[in-house]
DNA sequence: AGTATATGATAGTAAAGCTATTAATTTTGT
DNA sequence: ACAAAATTAATAGCTTTACTATCATATACT
């Protein structure tokens, strides 16, 4: 597709703004902190969250554990880095594709597929890998703040991209039926909902009727403009 | 309410069922058993699941950490065992509630009260407080699937209740409407984002527009009521 | 050449997440 | 009432996780 190409090169030379305090020190400024970005997103896909460790990551990366520590004070702040990493790339997608757009119909239309549909192609530009970025999402992303820690993190600004995310949303839907009551329920369970109808694909298939053809994207598209009276 | 007074006297004598494997020993045959798992509501509802361990606990009910064991293998098969019994409950209410109502749309509407609802009375005739347990569920149910190990686990049958009462949801959702092509997908959102919406009333109150008075079951009636065409 | 700065190697600590063994207590069956 | 069986408690110990601290080495910068 010739806008997937515009993209990549884009993409090349924007640097997605993460906050400063979620990384002791930038791992996009040096090759060891791009190899622990890299590796982990391959590692944490691989054996899941729970197992894995910076020792690991330190024993695949031919590094040291405690070099990785001078990156990230812990795993839990490497997940935040790499959710919101994710969640700054889909806003940037979702801002670039929707921008120059007239009709607020086709806007959201194509909001929801931006942030509904898989990530199925890596752009190779980056040492970021987002197919599998994707699937981490999916898999680990409400383990990021479903902790006693949240409050404290939210206040630090630590979900700021994710928060502008369901905001750009909710202001789509507002902008086509201002009377609808609940626009950032809506953008929230949507940005939510769409992880877990994947999920469900996965491991549950029984309690969703997505799969290949009638996918998230048609699901959340049908039940949004059916709620929506504009 | 006359309704609840039945309610609490019938649970008196009904026993929530869950998978035997679950357990090493059956936390309702014993004394100790009954506290290991009233205990544990009250300290994951205050330190959360990650800080809990089974060595606190021991402390806590005057016990001891190995004797823990004895009734649940890790932290992790306990979590499974208090939300199995939340949705064994859930579903229980559920189909009490709903059995005899004749008008398919009033009877979905009820459901779907119930199901999204937040729990704010106590029993007070289990050792087991529901309220607590309705917290612990929003904080910490996705982390019960979220794991390397849904497959075996599912396979296992550990998440039987929950899918029961998805279908169940599901069921009504379809006769209401045979056509809609989601009733599965929709089920799933609701229990899924009722609970995401009560997490966001308290720590991201920005993406969400349920409150007191607009509350999620509001939310998710007027959501469902709009996508089905009887 | 000399000095920051980044990385690596090694060691060590506290707590988590168990398992095993033995002792004490409670329950139960006769 | 008493012995046998089952449960629970106490203690110890083991491996892994999640760090921190120290010192050595490499590399880069001026």
């Amino acid at each position: 597709m010739f806008q997937n190409n515009v993209m990549e090169r884009l993409m090349q030379s924007v640097k997605i703004n993460i906050n400063d305090n979620i990384y002791v020190k930038d791992p996009e400024s040096s090759a060891l902190g791009k190899r622990i970005v890299k590796e982990s997103i391959l590692m944490i896909n691989e054996m899941g969250f729970e197992c894995f460790t910076f020792k690991k990551l330190g024993i695949k990366i031919a590094s040291n554990e405690s070099s990785i520590y001078r990156y990230f004070e812990n795993k839990h702040k490497l997940l935040l880095y790499l959710t919101s990493w994710y969640w700054g790339w889909l806003e940037y997608q979702l801002v670039f594709a929707t921008n120059s757009m007239g009709n607020s119909t086709e806007k959201l239309k194509k909001a929801i597929e931006i942030v509904t549909k898989g990530t199925e192609e890596d752009s190779a530009f980056s040492h970021i890998n987002e197919v599998l970025l994707n699937k981490i999402v999916i898999n680990e992303y409400s383990k990021s703040y479903l902790t006693k820690e949240v409050d404290a993190e939210n206040k630090e600004g630590y979900f700021v991209i994710y928060k502008r995310l369901v905001t750009r949303l909710s202001d789509m839907i507002r902008a086509i039926d201002v009377d609808y009551p609940y626009p950032s329920s809506l953008a929230s369970t949507i940005l939510e909902g769409s992880l877990h109808q994947y999920f469900l694909m996965d491991h549950f298939p029984t309690l969703t009727d997505c799969h290949q053809i009638n996918d998230p994207t048609v699901y959340f598209q049908n039940l949004v403009f059916s709620v929506l009276k504009p």
